[in-house]
DNA sequence: CGCGGCACTGCTCATATGAGCATCAGAGCA
DNA sequence: TGCTCTGATGCTCATATGAGCAGTGCCGCG
C-alpha cells in the first residue's frame, strides 16, 4: 500500500470515523506518529478539503492578503455563493456586519448612496450603534426616479444607530458650474458639506461607467455623456466622480460641477469603508483600492482574487 | 453578534487561520472553552464540511451501516465521481485493494466473470498474493463473441498473484439438459466443478437481466428468453444464474442447464466477495444482499445509499 | 416571595496532539 | 568494504483539547 493511499486511509479514519491518531495507528500497523504525519500530509496535499459553508463565512487567506497588498486597516471578503445573485446580499450583510463591530463606535459617518449602500442599511440590526450621527457626502435629492432612496438609506443607517441623519439637500450633477457654485455657497449646504469633511468615517460604493449607472438612471447623466466619459478613460463613479484606472478625475469640468466631498477628503479619511459586489464591478474595485481611496475593503471572493491576481 | 455567526467565526479561525481555540477565545472576547464549543456546534451544524477528495476514499460510515444492517462480514464503498462514468473503475479499484489486503491470504480463489471482473483484474498490483490458485466457477469458454475474456481475467488474477489458475472448460447454459449432464459427469469438468467447490474464498460480480446482458451477448441466451425470465420475476444473474428480488432462483429447468457453483454453496462460503457498481445494478445487488449470497460488498456510494435507504 | 429546574458558564483533569530530537537503515561513492 | 549523507522512524516533552463537574443566573410555578 503505497503513502497516498495510506494518507486517505488515516483521513477516512481521524474524520469520518473520529477515531485518534492512536487507535489508527493501531489499526493499520503503523505507529501513532506515522499516522499523525500522514494525517498533515493529507491536508498538506488537498485530499483533506476542510470548507466552513455558511452565507456569512468569510475569505480570511484573501482577507490578510488584501491587506498586505494595498496596505488596507482591514479587508472582509465573503465566498461567493453558488449561483451568482446574492452575493450582493452576502457582501451587504458583511458590511453590516463590520459597522456594528466596527471599534472605537464613529461619531459621525459620512455615506454615499447607492443600490448596495442600500442593501447595506437594510441589513443594520436596530442599534447597531448607539448615537451615531449620519452625514450624506454626495448630492442627489428629488431628481432620483425612485424618489428617496438615497434619503432613506442614509436616515435607516442613522434611525437603526439610535442617531440623527443630516442630507445633502442638493442634485448630485449642475449642469451650469455658476449654479454649482450658487449652490455650495448657500448656508444650509455649505454646513452639510463641512459636516461631511469632518466625519470620522466614510461609508461609500461605486457605480461602473456605464449607461446602466445609478447617475444616468437618476437623470443627472445622459447615456451619451456617460459614452464620452467612458472614451476618456473612465470606469465608473465613486460619491459621483468619474475617476479612470489610475483613480485620477477623468473630466475636471464635470467633476467641477459635482456637489460633495472631494476625493482628496476621502483618501486622506482615517476610515473609508468601500463596499463592492459583482463581476461587473472588478475595474472600479481595483482603481478604487490600488489608489487608496478606501483603508477598508468589504467585498466578494470573485472581486478579491481578481484584485489579487495582478502580477 | 448571535452563537450561529460566532461559530462561523471561530471555524474560520480554527481551521483557515489555524490558530488554537485559546487565541481565538482571546480575539473573540470569549472563553477557551466557549470557543471549543462553537467548534463543536459548528461541526454539528454542518458548518465545517470535510470532505476526503481521492479517488480511492471510502465512505467508511455507510461500510459500517450495510455490515450491521445486512450481517455482512465487510463492506467497501467508494464515493461516486462528478461524472458518473468512472465509477466502475473506482469500485474496481477497491475491489482489486480489497483483495491485495485480504488477510488470510486465499489460498484458492474462485472466480467468475464479466466487465466487472474483468476491470478488478486490470488493477491489481503484480504479485498481490504468492502462489494462489484461481479457478473459473461458472463456464464460459469459448461461445464469449470478445473470446477469451473471461480466461484471460482469470489468468491475470492468477499471474499477478504468482500463482496457476482452473478454466472450466464448458459453456456457461447448454441448450439441453442431457448434454449438461454429460459435461459434467466428464472428468476434466467434474475436477474443476470440485475445485470450484473446495475454494475457500469467491469473487463474483452480476448482471442485469436485460438484452445488453453478458449472457445475451455471449450468445447463450436469446433476448426474448431474457425478457420471459424478466416477466417471470428475473431481476439479474450471479454466476450465470437467474434470480428474483428474493434471492431464488426463477426458473428451474434453465438452472438445471447452467453448468457451474450452485448458489448454495456461494451462500454458505465463508467468504463471497460481491464487486457491483452503477445504477442499473441497485436491484440486483439488493436481492444478492438480502439473499445472504455475499460476505464481503463492494460497491458505489449511490448502490449502498439506495441499499441503505430501504425502510 | 421562594423554590426547583434548566441552560450556560468556567473550571479541573485526563488525554490527544505536534514540535523537536536522537537514531537508524539504505543509497551512493571512494 | 567502510564511509557519509539523507530521509524516515520512534521517542520525549510541552501544549492543545475535550469530558465531566460545580457554580450561577434566569425562568416559570406554586
Amino acid at each position: 500500500m503505497d503513502d497516498e493511499l495510506l494518507s486517505v486511509r488515516v483521513a477516512e479514519l481521524y474524520y469520518d470515523e473520529n477515531k485518534t491518531q492512536d487507535e489508527i495507528g493501531a489499526l493499520l500497523g503503523i505507529s501513532r506518529w506515522k499516522a499523525g504525519r500522514l494525517l498533515s500530509q493529507a491536508r498538506e496535499n488537498g485530499i483533506v478539503r476542510i470548507e466552513i459553508v455558511h452565507p456569512r463565512a468569510r475569505r480570511l487567506t484573501a482577507e490578510r492578503e488584501l491587506r498586505e497588498r494595498f496596505g488596507l486597516a482591514d479587508a472582509v471578503v465573503v465566498p461567493n455563493p453558488e449561483n451568482s445573485d446574492g452575493v450582493l446580499g452576502r457582501v451587504a450583510q458583511a458590511a453590516a456586519d463590520y459597522l456594528t463591530s466596527l471599534r472605537p463606535v464613529p461619531r459621525m459617518l459620512g455615506v454615499s448612496w447607492g443600490r448596495t449602500l442600500t442593501e447595506v442599511a437594510e441589513r443594520l440590526p436596530d442599534g447597531w450603534a448607539t448615537g451615531v450621527s449620519v452625514v450624506q457626502i454626495n448630492g442627489g435629492v428629488s431628481l432620483n426616479r425612485r424618489p428617496g432612496t438615497a434619503a432613506t438609506l442614509a436616515s435607516t443607517i442613522a434611525q437603526r444607530g439610535r442617531g440623527h441623519v443630516t442630507l445633502l439637500p442638493s442634485p448630485a450633477i449642475l449642469e451650469r458650474l455658476s449654479t454649482k457654485q450658487a449652490i455650495e455657497a448657500d448656508r444650509t449646504v455649505a454646513e452639510v458639506l463641512a459636516r461631511a469633511a469632518s466625519a470620522n468615517a466614510y461609508l461609500f460604493s461605486a457605480g461602473v461607467g456605464d449607461e446602466q449607472s445609478a447617475l444616468v438612471e437618476s437623470g443627472y447623466l445622459q447615456a451619451e455623456e456617460v459614452q464620452e466619459l467612458a472614451r476618456k478613460g473612465a470606469i465608473g463613479d465613486v460619491v459621483g466622480r468619474y475617476i479612470d484606472a489610475n483613480g485620477n478625475i477623468v473630466d475636471p469640468a464635470l467633476d467641477e460641477r459635482t456637489v460633495g466631498l472631494g476625493l482628496e477628503r476621502l483618501r486622506e479619511a482615517a476610515t473609508a469603508i468601500f463596499v463592492v459586489a459583482g463581476e461587473t464591478k472588478h475595474d472600479i474595485a481595483r482603481a478604487v483600492v490600488m489608489s487608496g481611496l478606501c483603508t477598508v475593503l468589504i467585498t466578494d471572493e470573485s472581486t478579491a482574487r481578481a484584485l489579487l491576481e495582478e502580477i
